[in-house]
DNA sequence: GCGTAAGCGAGACGGTACGTCACGTCTTCCA
DNA sequence: TGGAAGACGTGACGTACCGTCTCGCTTACGC
């Protein structure tokens, strides 16, 4: 049981479902800034109190909705060759940042925690980029004798593509290999 | 005389200038969220017409507003060592992220591009950071044989302060002097 | 239950009372012309939208809150002498149009009616002026032998002072006694 | 010399008319609501400023607009037999309270007066109504023995039609024969 | 014939009401 | 007793018109 006292009604499951597949959809058809409380609610079937009673505002709903399908699509399978992994998981980087659906929402989101102190600490509370390239960082890192920390490796590597993408530029412009060979360079440079 | 037919009265630069002061200030106090046209209209002692007569919408005075102190925030002296000036354009750039008020706007832009269209052309029509950096990147770039092209450069050098700012991360953990040894050595390495 | 469904929170009884005694005070203080929906729903306590919900314009709420009035006003208590109660009517009539709120809201609506499709019709659904005369106008034509029509006998009977009032004459000047028996004797003359 | 000095450019004639053209093709495609200052020194192509310069609201511009129609539709040419006389003007009353263009103006305007005074005192100065029927109404008057005032005979023969049309009723359904009968009759009997 | 003064069209100004929308809360009935 | 329905008060949205105020320009008088 997961409510405390077990009486009452439970909480329907397939509400909370039509909520988290409504906002998937809506984000889709209208975009983030046109999604809204009262929008997700009548295109589930539901009411606008259920809404409110388990996410407080439509960023919640939209993380709750997305973040799955983001750690799947930046999860990358792990080879022996971690350059080639390396190289994967910046190809996924950029599928996800620059095409998916839930890249759009965390793009979206992203955004708004630029000037939003509550959706900002929703996204630092998991840390969905971070910890997906921390594998592979961390394959590359053991293999080095580099003094930078996670935080920095990562963000080496993270860093060029997600600028090219948040600042618009095209993604077609985005060498990956090249990218893969300069991040392993760098770590494995002496004195780095 | 700007307008094509000098006819009518003219456009008001002290109204002008009182909506470029009254966003500013707004956006101190109040933040990106709670910004509001009528709110700016009212604060600048203006008519709400008059600020849409100008600029569209929030972004456009806030834009306005910011542009040109960023320009300046970000423009730093250049000197004969251009590893220096790589630096000392590096400092300018976390500060201006990460603690200035046109910074604070630039992010808040930014982030509203990832789901404005509108917002997203503004930002294109300037790109801000590009030109600030292109100065020094250029210079580092002419004295090595690099096949890197301005921008991937660029988001080379630009791109993992970016990140770390962006994603939450407290830009104390910055290293700019490593970052600049970094993105020279990756322009001057051999077949780069 | 009033509603098709019964579901959802009640239409609120004291929203609609509150309106309605608003726009009553706002007449008699700031006039039609002053009246405005924002007006009404502030002084009401009332959001702008309750207002719109129910009544589509200011015209609506003002009939709303007349036409009872209006119907009582203008109602007079029926004696066994036509001629007196002729004479009642004319008086209540005059009083209504020249000196009554609820005259100032009716004239106000005839008004706008002239040169509004809506008003027009809001009146017409409910001939108040009309209504209230047709027991004493038909006491007089049942004992006369008159062809005249119930609507033609009332443009006969309410014209005069109508025309009186609505066109900025001092309603002092009207002698409903004599104005009394021309009717009675109009409807009573042979051939009539 | 109108102008005290006679100094300056002189009121330009032109413009004058263009406005008064306007109001009147103005009111005709769009109604008395829709008429706004603005749209009035559009369509005569005329500063807005000159618009004010010379009539203070749009009651005035379309009272100085149609005034002179009104006095023209309502005048009927007399013979030797009043009763004639009386039905022509009946006629001629209907047809510009109901269906003339000026009619529809001066309905529009005597709507206005109910609820602004500025309005009344523009249709007080001028009794259209009153004057046009003067003529007509002193020459029954003349010839029977009435101590009926003017004034009175004149609410007796107008406010009938008046009433019917202000009410928005059929104007078909009037019977001006019948009203000139009934007016002449009345004004005749002994003792009235 | 030149200067002064007022009217001209244009159009921006500070205001304010419009009618709509979404917010987040509330109150009802139904399952 | 949770959930749907939907009304509630609040307040921003973007538009329209208000009446006023510059503009540069065009007359027309009077020195």
């Amino acid at each position: 049981m997961v409510d405390g006292s077990g009486r009452g009604r439970p909480r329907s499951e397939s509400a909370r479902a039509a909520v988290l597949h409504a906002v998937d959809d809506l984000l889709v058809e209208v975009g983030y800034a046109a999604l809204t409380m009262k929008g997700i609610a009548e295109r589930a079937g539901v009411g606008r109190q259920t809404v409110y009673r388990w996410w407080s505002n439509k960023a919640e709903v939209l993380y709750e909705a997305s973040a799955i399908d983001a750690r799947e699509e930046l999860s990358v399978p792990r080879s022996d060759d971690p350059l080639k992994d390396v190289k994967a998981y910046l190809d996924a980087l950029v599928a996800f940042l620059a095409h998916s659906h839930a890249g759009a929402a965390y793009r979206a989101l992203m955004g708004e925690a630029q000037h939003d102190a509550e959706v900002a600490a929703l996204l630092a509370s998991r840390d969905i980029l971070g910890e997906s390239a921390a594998e592979v960082v961390e394959a590359v890192r053991e293999r080095s004798d580099t003094t930078l920390s996670l935080e920095q490796a990562t963000a080496l590597l993270i860093g060029p593509p997600f600028f090219h993408i948040l600042t618009g530029r095209d993604a077609g412009g985005i060498d990956t290999e090249r990218l893969t060979e300069q991040f392993v360079r760098t770590l494995n440079h002496p004195g780095a």
